[in-house]
DNA sequence: ATGAAAGCGCTAACAA
DNA sequence: TTGTTAGCGCTTTCAT
């Protein structure tokens, strides 16, 4: 184990002070060109590598980055944090992960965790934010931006798509394809702003092909395979048997597809079932998800270009990002005559 | 933005010394239960939260262990991370991530940076670790446990299964199921020490039951679902039809399974397909695949603790740790009369 | 252009 | 039991 090499060590070693070291690994100060490559060179030979504690207890910048996740197993929020990885690394930023188990009292402990690790912005992903925990994250003046199912119900930075619009149209296509008695499955019991904003989406391209809404079709579940079945299968046991069902989640989806495989029923034959997100899984499952690509690595990328660009103090241009959505036609929807 | 409370104001405000509050936030040593009740409510009541940095600075203890991805969204990847993410946060140690996506480029650089950032401990998660690599983590003298298919290749403090039981045992039972025609998809085209031990459990099964050995039967790819697609594709267009494939990865062998199914056949009445390692995906595909389970998240904990146990110079058993596997009977393997 | 020195917030001898 | 002080490795005035 080899003792770590300081800067005094390279002064001492390139017949100069410590200052003007420092002077040239940031290239702060204007340096003489003969001194300069004399350090680089002690640099090179010993292998220095500057510590960036020491250099974080004076600059008060950490270059960390903290990202909470609910859950490290879940392809949405997996693909999320690919692209805040990848612009983390292009800005030279560290990421330190924070997994809450969706527990609220997990998120305030993350929160601190970060906090006290001295990060300097946070990205934040969870399926519910609540006003104490945003409160709690802006009280402390780090820069964060949100992805979450409720973020625009507050005033704070986020990142989304348009929901409303996607689930029109996804509506809307369900009813093209010849359906009439389309299920509803929502990802969340919760009332929260995304899935008002879907409901909304869902029935008014109802209301607009004068589909009377009945409310024995629209269920309300959770994120996961095993809500998605349960959900379905609650409504074929209610003697609910929908011509098609959008299923606001891929997993969910296909757990609803299952179940209604269980029943008996084929799908899509029988019953279409449309997802949302198009997540990896939705191209591997037969049949493939009919599904709304939702652009999560970019969502990722770019809730963490604003923080970068709020620690820069740079401005943006809105609270709110909102990026395009695509109906992604595959094989488990299929036309209705 | 307030301003951050150290140390000082702290000692001040509780009308003691640094060292007196130093004493109470670490209880390093004996002070007086009167004065320590003092500080603790001065703490308390300004919020205040040490900087872990200057505290590392000088104790050389950063309290950060960073964890090498080679993907972040592989399934396989995330079950073991959720395993490192549960060990660290019990014994208060916070994850520094380095994603590498596979190239060994971006793992010399992750490396760096790792030992950079001053991490105490390295958890590396890597297809194939080279001698390179090793060398390199071994040199800096930062304790590091590999999870890896190369790892059983080198001295290093490892974790991982028994493959060649496990593939043996599946080969066995995919014989007993009353095939004999069994294609053996690798998900490497290296000469892994993991794939050799696989494909000494898979002949030697074969060797008993007196079965010869078909090279036209074996295939190499890779772990993801479009390789064992592929590879099963091969082995179709090249006229070989096996009684059931055994694909040593779960989303390859999901891909195998596509790929038959597009080919026409079924499964698994025309052939049987088993995978490796009961990824969730595993339970939720139809059919419900199966294969040997590898306890994905306990080789995450036990990776966490053992770099754990080194960094505190606690002894450790053994340099290479085998967890147990288990066959799980699904649906995706069907007896052959 | 370069060096000396102060100080970031903390811990750990060493005194008292 | 407590306070004083010297660093940890670095950046950054302020002189030179």
């Amino acid at each position: 184990m080899k003792k770590n090499i300081t800067i005094k060590d390279v002064a001492k070693q390139a017949g100069v002070s410590i200052s003007t070291v420092s002077r040239v690994i940031n290239d702060s100060k204007p340096v003489t060109d003969e001194v300069k490559q004399k350090v680089l060179d002690v640099i090179k030979e010993t292998g220095y590598i500057p510590n960036p504690l020491a250099r974080s207890l004076v600059t008060k910048k950490s270059q960390l980055i903290g990202v909470i996740v609910p859950e490290l197993s879940d392809s949405f929020v997996n693909e999320i944090l690919n692209g805040i990885e990848e612009v983390a690394k292009m800005y030279d930023y560290d990421i330190l992960l924070a997994n809450t188990y969706s527990s609220k009292e997990q998120e305030l402990k993350s929160i601190n965790l970060l906090r006290a690790k001295q990060v300097e912005g946070i990205v934040m992903i969870s399926w519910l934010v609540d006003e104490d925990q945003i409160n709690y994250i802006e009280n402390c003046g780090i820069p964060a931006t949100y992805i979450s199912k409720t973020a625009r119900d507050y005033d704070i930075y986020s990142v989304s798509t348009s929901n409303e619009e996607a689930t029109y149209d996804m509506t809307k296509y369900l009813i093209d394809q010849g359906h009439e008695k389309i299920a509803f499955v929502m990802t969340s019991k919760d009332d929260t702003c995304l899935e008002r904003e879907r409901f909304s989406g869902y029935s008014n391209a109802l209301k607009e092909h004068n589909i009377e809404i009945d409310t024995n079709l629209v269920k309300r579940g959770g994120t996961t395979y095993e809500t998605g079945y349960t959900c379905m299968k609650e409504l074929l046991d209610e003697g609910v048997v929908p011509h098609a069902a959008f299923v606001t989640g891929d997993e969910a989806a296909i757990g609803a597809i299952n179940a209604i495989c269980d029943a008996g029923y084929r799908v899509p034959e029988d019953i279409s079932v449309a997802g949302f997100n198009d997540v990896k899984l939705a191209k591997i499952y037969r049949p493939k998800l009919t599904t709304v690509f939702q652009p999560l690595y970019d969502m990722g990328a770019v809730a963490m270009r604003m923080v970068i660009k709020m620690i820069n103090n740079e401005p943006l241009e809105s609270k709110k990002i909102e990026l395009p959505y695509q109906i992604v036609e595959r094989e488990s929807v299929k036309l209705r005559k």
